[in-house]
DNA sequence: CTGTTAGCGCGTTCAC
DNA sequence: GTGAACGCGCTAACAG
């Protein structure tokens, strides 16, 4: 804003009427006669006229723009998310202002508060990580929030969200190493407390238990929750080993990163996927399909759910009553998985 | 913006002052005395009182914002850049507006426009794809503007712009073949007229002539500008056949995406990398360090790229004069690349 | 149809 | 030290 813009006045006194009168004109009032308006649209035209944002909200007291939090924007799952959201956003003539948590519960609470200094008309929030220790932090406001992927205690009573059915999720997956002839069938979690890693846990309980098949605790992989935050690679690195030792043939990685993380373990350890092992991520995201071999996987459709978020929005600024959305993921059959038959001969023959 | 938050008129009539005390008091002036301050703050605490953004912009004429404009959000690249660009912005007490242009110059000036109307501070416009076409149409607004990865024909006049040494970059990848014994070497490129391809393939061409080597322009693959988008994956399947056609036995990839699409066609022609073909990518995203073999790259810290950018556009903010940026890639040496010997003998076995 | 006036919430002279 | 008054650029209520 370094020189100062002409506003209003300026072509107001060029065009020798009065102030409010080019307001009007510029927003095709029809209290103006259409000769002064399009005499009046074409000085501002040639003025290089643009109007001053600003003004307008401090009087409409609506800034036209919506807050968004994420854990990471580096991070592809958000990347779409955001994707999505700026895009229905874009076409409702709304903005998007980015702020990143890192997963930190103060980063985000200060992301919040300074959406409300800045007067944002809706707030979007999605960080899994950070699960629900800031319902009473966010209680106070009164801007309409759209939680996504969030479990909060009372979440369909106070705040408005959409989330993936990850309890769904758990179950395809594991409905589908069963499908394969697999009976030793692995979780490989996260351990972050989030909502998304117990569901999905749930799910894979679930399934098992419906195949009437007993479970053995050796099979749930968790790391300890760390002091340090260690990256989703590394935790599928790192926990590979030991369901491998408890002789699953079949893991279903709480995402994708996690199923990247064991699947190069595996390179490493001489297990060939899926020949010796079979792996099922969570996710989709773009890498699942070109790695070697490319992941199966629990597809959440990231854009879209950035879409209905944004929606959900609108639809709270018009003041209409919205339910809840809980999407429903799907499995991608690639090629990390396949038959158990093979893969326990392989197994044998490994050791 | 719902209900109507409390100002600090509200906070003054029930401290017994005027609103100028209450607005001073806040801002930690000396002119008021200790015992008021902390009773208006201790009150302002109390109240839960906000500050406007919106009113002190219109009075500062600064909203503390700057607009980023990049291709699209959901490419790990551009995530990685505004990573960058919204760390070192929140350090400095801005906020990032972001914007897609997917690759379209109407929404790119658009986005411009828009920005302007919301009267952003600055704004950082990353989008190779787009070229030097609207240089015209930044220079009629006077924000400050950083440019990032675009040749602009008086770049170094108008704008501001921190880049990537594309021409070191190309050398780099092919004297790293070149080391390994190859001599057909080829560039894959994407032909979409940006400086980047452009100075790629000089890069190509200089590291060549300096190793004394007759080049073929067989070796060049570029597709057609197509009216169809098609995705840089796409590119690099549909071209690696007449590159091999050629004899080539090492090739530059325009980008990562372009060196994935290449592999993925390598493998359906059971074509082995690196046995039977060297792989050189560029970009360093994520993903290269995933894929089978990992593959290796000219890399650029998108990261830094992005701090850079926006630190530069903190001091165009003091007045501080800048220069230009430009920064240098490197080599990361993966297993997608091999010595010549073994790949030449493969080749042979091939026919 | 158009001009005058009054805020939106805040920072900043200029007086006292 | 503090309050009154003005303006940032714009919309809207009220006159004419």
């Amino acid at each position: 804003m370094s020189k100062r813009k002409i506003s209003i006045e300026d072509i107001a006194r060029k065009a020798g009427v009065s102030h409010s009168t080019v307001s009007r004109a510029l927003r095709d009032s029809p209290l103006i006669s259409s000769k002064v308006r399009e005499e009046i649209k074409r000085l501002a035209q040639e003025m290089n006229y643009v109007p001053n944002a600003i003004a307008q909200s401090l009087q409409n007291q609506r800034t036209y723009t919506v807050g968004v939090i994420v854990t990471s924007i580096a991070d592809p799952f958000f990347g779409e998310l955001v994707e999505g959201i700026e895009q229905v956003a874009r076409l409702a003539g709304l903005n998007v202002l980015l702020n990143a948590s890192h997963g930190d519960f103060d980063q985000e609470i200060a992301a919040i508060e300074n959406f409300h200094y800045r007067r944002v008309d809706g707030i979007l929030v999605a960080d899994s990580r950070i699960g629900k220790h800031y319902t009473q932090q966010l209680t106070q406001f009164t801007v309409p929030t759209v939680l996504i992927n969030i479990d909060t205690e009372d979440q369909s009573k106070t705040f408005h969200s959409v989330a993936i059915d990850d309890r769904l999720g758990g179950c395809l997956a594991v409905e589908h190493l069963l499908d394969l002839g697999h009976i030793r069938i692995g979780y490989l979690g996260v351990g972050d407390g989030s909502k998304a890693d117990q569901q999905r846990l749930e799910g894979y309980r679930m399934a098992l238990n419906q195949a009437g098949l007993t479970q053995n605790t050796n099979w749930v992989a968790i790391p300890q929750r760390d002091e340090q935050a260690i990256s989703d690679i590394d935790i599928g690195k790192k926990m590979l080993p030991q369901l491998i030792a408890a002789g699953i043939t079949g893991i279903f990685c709480y995402n994708d990163m996690v199923a990247v993380g064991a699947l190069l373990a595996c390179k490493e350890l001489g297990i060939s996927v899926p020949e010796n092992l079979s792996l099922v991520g969570f996710d989709n995201i773009a890498l699942a399909s070109y790695i070697t071999p490319p992941l199966t996987t629990v597809s959440q459709r990231m854009v879209e759910m950035g879409e209905s978020a944004m929606t959900m929005l609108l639809e709270l600024f018009e003041g209409k009553a919205v339910d809840n959305i809980l999407l429903s993921p799907f499995l991608v059959k690639r090629e990390s998985t396949a038959t158990v038959s093979r893969a326990k001969k392989s197994v044998i023959t490994l050791r």
